[in-house]
DNA sequence: ACACATATCT
DNA sequence: GAGATATGTG
């Protein structure tokens, strides 16, 4: 190999950027000759602003020289160390770091830089260590560990990286599902159709039908949407869970009505109710405005689908309209719900318009109805007016540029 | 093996 | 705090 630097150059990756072909092509023999895994790209200045967002350590305005090529890595490697030193918060380290890789020394040291490369491959060596103990264990921990093991091959299948494996092993950022307004909606509207009972995340992904959302997602948001009553995320954030309703903390209270695989049935839940210890009962949420429904006791509101965790939120009846209802009118930050205001024949129309009005809702978006999530509902909309001038045409970047990072 | 609920991490 | 990921269970 031409550089002496191979060592760090063979795992960096650097994507190529230019309208010119016939110099990309240039380029990419140059880069490749000196080490580098060239991603070449079409010409496209909103991938480009966009990797550099994402975490892309350098943007080289070309001309490109040899020297430049040549000594990339150095700067990636920098970045690299002043990532690791933010984690670590070892300044001393990384100041010997630092002064180790003179700038004005072309040549980095060799057995540094091996050192620094295997901190890249970090997450293999921990991939190869959680190998060798699934081979030195035989116990009952064998089940549980080829299931660990079976998760970490299915995800990196899911993943759909399989085109470059190096980057695969490196780069573990993954798309984060932005919860939109409507999306929300349409998760709540998910939970309407499959009603009580069958409230599954993998029959919520199903019925939302959107490209893209997977069933953890799905049931992350669940869990969420679950552990905060089943508010809105917009009533979660205007309105406070009030904290001494309960003597239990949550983990406490969690742990309290734990139950594994299957979900509830409403009616053995309803008889249950009054039966339950007195140390686990829940709050009412109702008293904080939030909600409101037939004030008596056989009326309370019932937020599905998970009855045995929230039995203060019990209502006989159509619970479902209740829970949107609750959400409809306390989109914005503002309680807009009235005591007395009988949900029972709120449509899901009326939950549609209710949130699209007061929300920044897609005047074309309807729930259910097959309606596309692109990829850009869920990455970054960069907004770059077609012809803005970039410094340069190459990053250098060891992260996947087309995840977005929560 | 799968999906779930929950805990924990980023 | 939101969302992703890990863990334990049925």
């Amino acid at each position: 190999m031409a550089s002496a630097c191979y060592a760090m150059t063979e795992g960096l990756h650097v994507m190529l950027v230019d309208h010119d072909e016939e110099n990309a092509a240039e380029m990419v023999d140059l880069l490749e000759f000196y080490g580098y895994k060239v991603v070449s790209d079409e010409y496209n200045e909103l991938l480009a602003k966009k990797a550099l967002k994402e975490g892309a350590y350098l943007f080289v305005k070309k001309p490109l020289n040899e020297e430049i090529v040549k000594h990339l890595w150095q700067f990636m490697l920098t970045k690299k160390i002043q990532k690791n030193e933010v984690r670590k918060e070892s300044k001393d380290e990384y100041q010997m770091n630092v002064d180790d890789i003179d700038k004005d020394n072309i040549v980095g040291d060799n057995e540094k830089l091996s050192g620094e490369k295997n901190n890249v491959s970090d997450i293999e060596e921990q991939s190869d260590n959680i190998h060798e103990a699934e081979n030195n264990i035989v116990s009952n921990g064998e089940c549980k560990l080829r299931r660990k093991s079976r998760r970490k091959n299915s995800k990196e299948t899911n993943e759909g990286e399989s085109e470059n494996t190096t980057i695969n092993k490196v780069v573990r950022q993954k798309n984060c599902t932005k919860w939109t307004a409507d999306l929300h909606a349409k998760f709540m509207k998910s939970l309407e159709l499959l009603g009580e009972g069958r409230c599954y995340p993998k029959q919520i992904v199903e019925v939302m039908n959107v490209p893209g959302l997977t069933r953890m997602q799905v049931a992350s948001h669940l869990q969420k949407c679950r552990s905060d009553n089943w508010r809105s995320p917009e009533e979660r954030k205007y309105n406070r869970r009030p904290s001494s309703n309960t003597s239990l903390g949550d983990s406490q209270q969690k742990s309290s009505f734990r139950k594994f695989g299957t979900m509830p049935h409403f009616q053995k839940n309803i008889s249950n109710q009054g039966q339950r210890n007195p140390e686990l009962t829940f709050p009412t949420l109702h008293t904080n405005s939030t909600f409101v429904s037939g004030e008596s006791s056989t009326q309370e509101p019932l937020y599905p689908p998970q009855f045995h965790v929230q039995p203060h939120h019990l209502n006989i009846g159509n619970s479902f309209n209740n829970s949107f209802s609750s959400i409809s009118y306390n989109v914005g930050g503002v309680i807009q719900q009235q005591r007395g205001v009988s949900f029972e024949t709120l449509g899901s129309q009326q939950l549609q318009g209710s949130i699209i009005g007061s929300t920044n809702y897609r005047s074309d978006l309807t729930l259910n109805n097959g309606d596309r999530h692109t990829q850009n509902d869920y990455n970054l909309n960069l907004n770059v007016p077609h012809g803005t001038t970039y410094p340069g045409n190459i990053m250098l970047s060891d992260i996947d540029i087309e995840s977005n990072k929560c």
